[in-house]
DNA sequence: TTATTGTGATGCAATTTTTGCAGCAACGGA
DNA sequence: TCCGTTGCTGCAAAAATTGCATCACAATAA
């Protein structure tokens, strides 16, 4: 949209906080881009810059005027998905932010089960912390954010959620295999291979040993899931994981998937911990955004139950 | 604001039902701004307007598109102002919809005292019907509304009321004159001249009218109050008024002003009606608006007793 | 029916606006 | 002190916008 320009191009200047990076970023010269701010400032009647040596910074009245900026954007891209969506066809682009868990096996099965019945939305995964996540919201770079826990935000609108059970997997000849499901007891003491501190995995994981006043034998920690997963089968070892995360089967299959099983941890031990799929409080989504939340929203009550908000 | 040009003349051609018509408004060839319409409708994959031969009629789409321009227009001004604020001076522009009762003493007065205050603060006050007013405000071309019973539409918000009493006015010789409060029945089949039927004085006084079976000598009916309160000393002939549209002390002043004096209707004849002040539901006014609205408060419950909502 | 009047659309030239280059002054870090 | 980077500005080239004349079409009037 043309008339966007100007505004795209101050966003842009606050987002790298220089002219003339901003002004690469955009394929235009720092001058062009230069000139367009001044403009807008002019008729604006005041500055939404402060000129510093190593480049520039928002004031306050900048500051105000990118907001409305990034809230006109999203708005602009609403109606335009609404328009588009009266032909029939429905076009759009829908941006997510969400940790690593739901990006191994859900997402890419509920994109492209969307995208199979709208082949012209497209899509943004972007992989997120939860606070990343939430920020990206605000901010108005993602359209949906699917966090587990914990929220902290109370821009967050939660619009789905969805019970997860923390489950104890490991090698298919492991001795704790055997068990039907884990008490915190059972592992007291077992070489355990653990997701980092800021995952949500974790935190529940910490709650549980601490309140059973267990202790694991923690021989590596690591922020990627693909190592804690395929380190099961090099020596024996547990480790934790939420159902969304794990290949589809894993848990209904007694045997396991690829020598790997997984089995529930017993939920007096760790209680479930809570998925939340949910948008910036206020906003009006996009129309294809709007009914990728519903296929999420199905999709996880035909394979979690999910509960619904409201 | 240089980037809303387009936006601007879009609405304007969506009001005009015409571009040559717009055209003429904005001051421009009729040739710009069909190629400036042509060029959104391209950017935007699909047109907003149909072309008939007696001009352009907004479809489904730009009736979408019309409704999200108005919207992001009144969030500018919302944002101009309150960057405007930043410096302390209060700039702004205020777009006011009101009858003609609060036109005559009531607005005049606390407009000036804003501007007062604030002298870089401009209005714009247009006399409406309350239905004119209710639509006003759905198409963003006011920012307030001041509507004196009945309110019909869902989409307005009321921020603050105020009771109006029905008062009978008549000139200081009037044989009613010497009551200090107006029973219906004591005008029956008097000589009346009164406000015509769209008004919510003269539905109240209906009202009251049929419930105590009373029936009066209807010598005259006008949309213009001026007419009704200057005939009243040209022949022994009463009329009805809320307080808000006397001059100011013809109410507390039993001897009156130009021998014209008011006497309140027994409420149990007419119960009160109720003045309504408020704005678009859900919408953030500019700062010059909701302050305006401030004054508005204060004023009306210094003078009238207002009520708050919430 | 025909003539007339109004509508939006389009080719082309004049005009206005935007852009890019080269260079300036100011500031911060080494 | 020097060096590199920053935002800003004069001037000419490039690009977009505008206005004129005109077309095709539809509704209306004669």
């Amino acid at each position: 949209m043309r008339f966007m320009t100007s505004l795209r191009f101050i966003d842009a200047v606050a987002r790298e906080k220089s002219i003339r990076k901003a002004a690469e970023k955009l394929a235009i010269t720092s001058t062009a881009l230069n000139r367009r701010i001044l403009q807008i400032e002019d008729e604006l009647g005041q500055p939404l810059f402060e000129r510093l040596a190593s480049g520039v910074r928002l004031n306050t009245a900048g500051e105000l005027f990118v907001q409305h900026i990034r809230t006109q954007t999203a708005e602009l891209a609403r109606v335009q998905s609404q328009i588009a969506d009266l032909t029939g066809i429905r076009r759009g682009h829908v941006r997510i932010g969400s940790g690593a868990d739901t990006m191994r096996h859900f997402l890419p099965k509920t994109v492209a089960s969307y995208r199979d019945e709208h082949p012209a939305v497209t899509f943004d995964l972007q992989r997120q912390s939860g606070e990343e996540a939430e920020h990206a919201l605000r901010s108005l770079e993602v359209d949906l954010a699917l966090i587990f826990e914990p929220i902290k935000s109370v821009d967050f609108q939660t619009m789905v959620t969805a019970r997860q059970q923390l489950h104890c997997i490991m090698a298919a000849d492991h001795p704790l295999a055997e068990k039907a499901a884990i008490r915190l007891r059972d592992c007291s003491e077992q070489a355990a291979v653990l997701p980092r501190a800021d995952t949500g995995v974790r935190q529940l994981l910490n709650v549980g040993l601490i309140s059973r006043n267990t202790g694991l034998n923690i021989v590596a920690e690591s922020n990627n899931q693909e190592f804690l997963q395929n380190y099961l089968t090099q020596e024996p070892v547990i480790s934790f994981q939420i159902p969304i995360a794990l290949p589809p089967g894993m848990i209904e299959n007694v045997a396991g998937v690829n020598n790997v099983v997984a089995r529930p941890v017993d939920p007096s031990d760790v209680p479930a911990g809570i998925l939340h799929v949910g948008q910036l409080k206020g906003r009006v989504l996009p129309v294809a955004a709007a009914k990728f939340l519903d296929t999420i929203t199905s999709e996880l009550s035909n394979r979690y139950g999910a509960d619904f908000d409201q």
